[in-house]
DNA sequence: CGCTTTTGACCTGCGC
DNA sequence: GCGCAGGTCAAAAGCG
């Protein structure tokens, strides 16, 4: 349990996808170019934009450096938040996405920005995210830097293809004849459905700062695989939401450069509410649910299932939090928060208290 | 007994 | 075409 109390420095990152082959190459060799080459460098390309999930700001940093002891959620200050490729969009705090520092509007939470800020618009616009080679990685880093991790930064890339089921349809019945001859002297016999190109889900991830591999947040989740990272002594693991019919997974690995950096990686978005999901606490079950190890918050969930199960969505809940152990899911008031009194209910924890903004330590440093 | 984790093999995509 | 690395499968083992 003692490893449940650990400082969870988290960083998001979601890049707009614009599926641009060129580019990810381009960004793989620049990527691989860098002699410490690990997820920190890399950038998420990430298919169309197929929910409201894509309302999300294209990057945000969430990025932490270890807090005081008496520090809370409250204490954050903003850090790094770069949508699109625009940098012009300048720097925005997690605070910000609370609503502390910025005007979301109406709306009092981080869900209801989501909704209600498309930042996905146009092809255009999602082009625009995805970074030129020439600037991607330095702009990719900047955002994810990590202070614990100066080099960190994540990148995967991911390819959608919309070519539709029919497609698969036509390669799969062709290849069920192939296996059907090739395989039989391998272990493995049994047909599987490989010849079906995959759909990649949208994808994000954070970084979070935890000696835990497995971050709890709110959900089930399967192991599946693992495997070794390249350049990096620490293997990846693949999970798979355990829902019936809910294709969500996720990946977890350290980072090479720091090893009390776990790179959490989430693909798809949630079909069911969160199994955390209880009582009067306003709250929003998560299209990607992610978290520390002893805190989650969770992203908004599709509109779609919003409208399905509205009775389960408060007015404004603006994070999701829980614990592994004791799971909460604050919906303080704006102006607690602007207040700094967080409720005594986090405090107690010393859960959410530790994810602490990248830029804490960088402005502290600067006032002094 | 049912669920989860482990782990080696296999599949797929991409670079050379 | 080959090799590599990422991703997935599924049998076996582990666990409560």
């Amino acid at each position: 349990m003692n490893e449940m109390k650990q400082n969870h420095n988290i960083s998001i990152v979601r890049i707009n996808s614009v599926e641009k082959r060129e580019e990810k190459k381009e960004l793989t060799r620049t990527a691989l170019k860098t002699e410490n080459f690990n997820m920190a460098n890399s950038t998420f390309i990430t298919p169309p934009p197929t929910s409201d999930i894509d309302h999300m700001p294209n990057v945000f940093s969430l990025s932490t450096p270890p807090p005081p002891p008496t520090s809370s959620i409250f204490d954050m200050i903003p850090c790094d938040i770069t949508t699109g490729g625009d940098q012009k969009a300048g720097s925005l705090g997690f605070m910000d996405l609370l609503d502390i520092n910025q005007d979301f509007g109406a709306s009092a939470s981080l869900f209801e920005w989501f909704n209600q800020n498309p930042v996905v618009g146009s092809p255009q616009q999602q082009q625009s995210f995805v970074p030129s080679p020439a600037s991607t990685v330095p702009e990719t880093s900047e955002v994810l830097n990590n202070p614990a991790t100066p080099n960190s930064s994540a990148s995967i890339s991911s390819s959608s293809n919309e070519a539709g089921e029919d497609a698969f349809q036509q390669v799969k019945a062709g290849d069920q004849e192939e296996e059907q001859d090739q395989d039989k002297n391998k272990k493995q016999l049994k047909p599987k459905k490989r010849s079906q190109k995959r759909l990649r889900e949208p994808r994000f991830a954070f970084m979070t700062k935890s000696e835990v591999d497995h971050l709890d947040d709110g959900y089930r989740w399967r192991k599946y695989g693992q495997k070794a990272v390249k350049n990096s002594p620490y293997p990846r693991s693949y999970y798979r939401c355990t829902s019936a019919g809910c294709g969500v997974k996720k990946r977890v690995e350290r980072s090479s450069d720091d090893p009390s950096i776990v790179v959490t990686t989430y693909e798809g978005q949630h079909i069911h509410p969160s199994p955390i999901i209880r009582g009067s606490i306003g709250i929003f079950a998560d299209s990607s649910g992610f978290g520390a190890a002893t805190s989650s918050f969770v992203f908004p969930q599709p509109a779609l299932y919003q409208q399905k199960h509205a009775s389960m969505y408060s007015s404004s809940p603006s994070l999701n939090f829980t614990s592994s152990t004791t799971r909460f899911s604050p919906s303080f008031s704006l102006q607690e928060r602007r207040l700094g009194n967080p409720p005594s209910l986090l405090r107690d924890h010393g859960l959410l208290q530790d994810i602490v903004p990248s830029q804490m330590i960088r402005k502290e440093a600067k006032e002094e």
